[in-house]
DNA sequence: CTTGAAGCGGAACGATCATTCCGTTAAGGC
DNA sequence: GCCTTAACGGAATGATCGTTCCGCTTCAAG
C-alpha cells in the first residue's frame, strides 16, 4: 500500500508524499464533514488536483475505505494494547479508546462501527472478544455477558459522539460509566436476545484479509 | 396544517386527501431510504407528481419537518401515557416506546432525537424531566442521575437501532435493560459530566412553539 | 543533460437530484 | 351544467458532484 503500486516499480517520491497527503486531507475532511465531502473539497485540502486522487484510488469508496482502514487498524492496536494489561480492565480501556477515536473521526465512524465492508473487523472482533473473557474470568463483568452486548455498548457511543459531538464533549464517557455499572452486575434479567455472532458479521462484514501496515 | 391553508378558504377535498398520502409515503419512504431519498419517490409512492408535493411544502425540508414533528408530537404522547402509570416505571416505558418509534422511522430518527429544530423538543424534555423525577422518587433510578443521562441513553439508543436495524431487533432492548441497570444503583461513581440543559437545546433547538394536532 | 514515462491539474462530461413552470384537469360554488 | 380557479403532472432547469480525459510538468534512470 505504502510506496509500490500494481507494479514492482516503486512510486515516484513526489507520488508518496502526494498519496499521503490527500488520505491525510481525506481523514479531515471526512472527520468533519462526514462521507458527503466532495473530491475536492479533499484534494484542495490535500493541494492537489482531484486528478491526483484519482491516480491512487478508483473511486471515492475506496478512498473512504481506506482511511476507515487505518481507523479499524488502529483499533485493533489498542486492543492488542488493551489486553496486555491482563487485570481485566482491558476492556474498559479498549472503549474508552474506541470512543476517542470516534470522537476524532466523527464523521465516518458509522462506517467503522456499523456496515462497514473493512476487512480486518472480524480480527477486530475476536479480540474483543478476548478482552470480554478476560474481563470476566477476572470478575469485572458479569457472566451474562457477551460479545454482542459489548458491541452494543460500542453502537451505543456512536449514537451518542455523533448526537452530542463537541458540545457535550463527556457525555459518552458519562454514559460508559453507567453502563459498566450495568455490565459489572452480577447478573442482569434480560428477556432480550443480544446479537448473536451470525448477526454481527452480517452486520459489519467479515471476508477480506491482509494485515494492518505496522508502524506509527 | 390540515385542512386550511395560509387563506380561509378550506382545501378541495383531493387536495386534503394528497396532503396526507404524500405525509404518509414520506414516512414510508424516508423511514426506509433515509433523507436521502428522492422527491421523485416519495412522490411516486404517494401515486402523485412532484409539483404537488411542492404545491403543500415549500422544499424537501420543510417535509422533512414535517414528519419529524409527527413523530416527536408522538413520543409526547407517549411520555404524557407514561406520566400517567404514577409508579415511577413511566421512565423506562417511554424509553421502550422510543425504541420502538425510532426503529420504525429508522431513517430518520437522527432528526428527531439530535439536531432537528423541530418545535416541541423541549416540550418533551420537560416531560422526560418529570418522568426522570417520578422514578427517582420511586427509587427507581439513582439519585445522581440527570436529564441529560437519559437524553444520552436516547442517543445511544439511536446508534444501536441504526447500526444493528432489522439485523439484530432486539439488541436496543437488551443495552436499555443493562442500561437501567446501572441507572437503578444508588451511585455511579463517574468523573464525567453529563449534558447540561444548554448544551441540551443547543443540541436540538428548542425555540418554536404550536400544539400537537390532537387526535389519531 | 537528455529523455521517456509517471504524475499532475483542472476543465469537461454525465448523472442525479431539488425545484420551477406551464399547459391541462377537475373540484365545487352557483 | 357552467365556469372559475385551485390543483395536478411531469418535462425542463440549474446546481452539485463523481469521474474521465488530456495537454503540460517533473522526476529520475542512464
Amino acid at each position: 500500500m505504502a510506496g509500490h503500486d500494481t507494479q514492482d516499480r516503486p512510486m515516484r517520491r513526489d507520488a508518496v508524499r502526494n498519496q499521503q497527503l490527500v488520505i491525510e486531507a481525506a481523514r479531515e475532511v471526512v472527520s468533519e464533514y462526514g462521507t458527503e465531502a466532495s473530491m475536492e473539497l479533499i484534494a484542495s485540502r490535500a493541494g492537489v488536483g482531484v486528478g491526483t486522487v484519482y491516480r491512487r484510488f478508483p473511486n471515492k469508496d475506496a478512498l473512504v475505505e481506506e482511511i476507515v482502514d487505518l481507523m479499524v487498524c488502529e483499533l485493533v492496536d489498542e486492543a492488542r494494547k488493551a489486553l496486555t494489561l491482563g487485570d481485566g480492565t482491558g476492556l474498559e480501556v479498549f472503549l474508552r479508546a474506541m470512543g476517542e477515536s470516534m470522537s476524532t473521526h466523527r464523521g465516518y465512524a458509522v462506517k467503522a462501527v456499523g456496515h462497514s465492508k473493512a476487512t480486518r473487523v472480524e480480527e477486530l472482533r475476536d479480540l474483543i472478544t478476548e478482552l470480554l473473557v478476560q474481563a470476566q474470568d477476572k470478575g469485572r463483568i458479569g457472566p451474562s455477558i457477551v460479545l454482542g452486548d459489548v458491541m452494543a455498548a460500542a453502537w451505543a457511543l456512536r449514537g451518542i459522539i455523533e448526537t452530542a459531538g463537541p458540545i457535550a464533549p463527556e457525555a459518552w464517557q458519562r454514559h460508559l460509566d453507567i453502563q459498566f455499572a450495568g455490565l459489572r452486575a452480577p447478573d442482569v434479567p434480560s428477556a432480550h436476545a443480544p446479537a448473536t455472532r451470525e448477526q454481527l458479521t452480517q452486520i459489519s462484514g467479515g471476508a477480506g484479509r491482509t494485515s494492518c501496515g505496522r508502524g506509527a
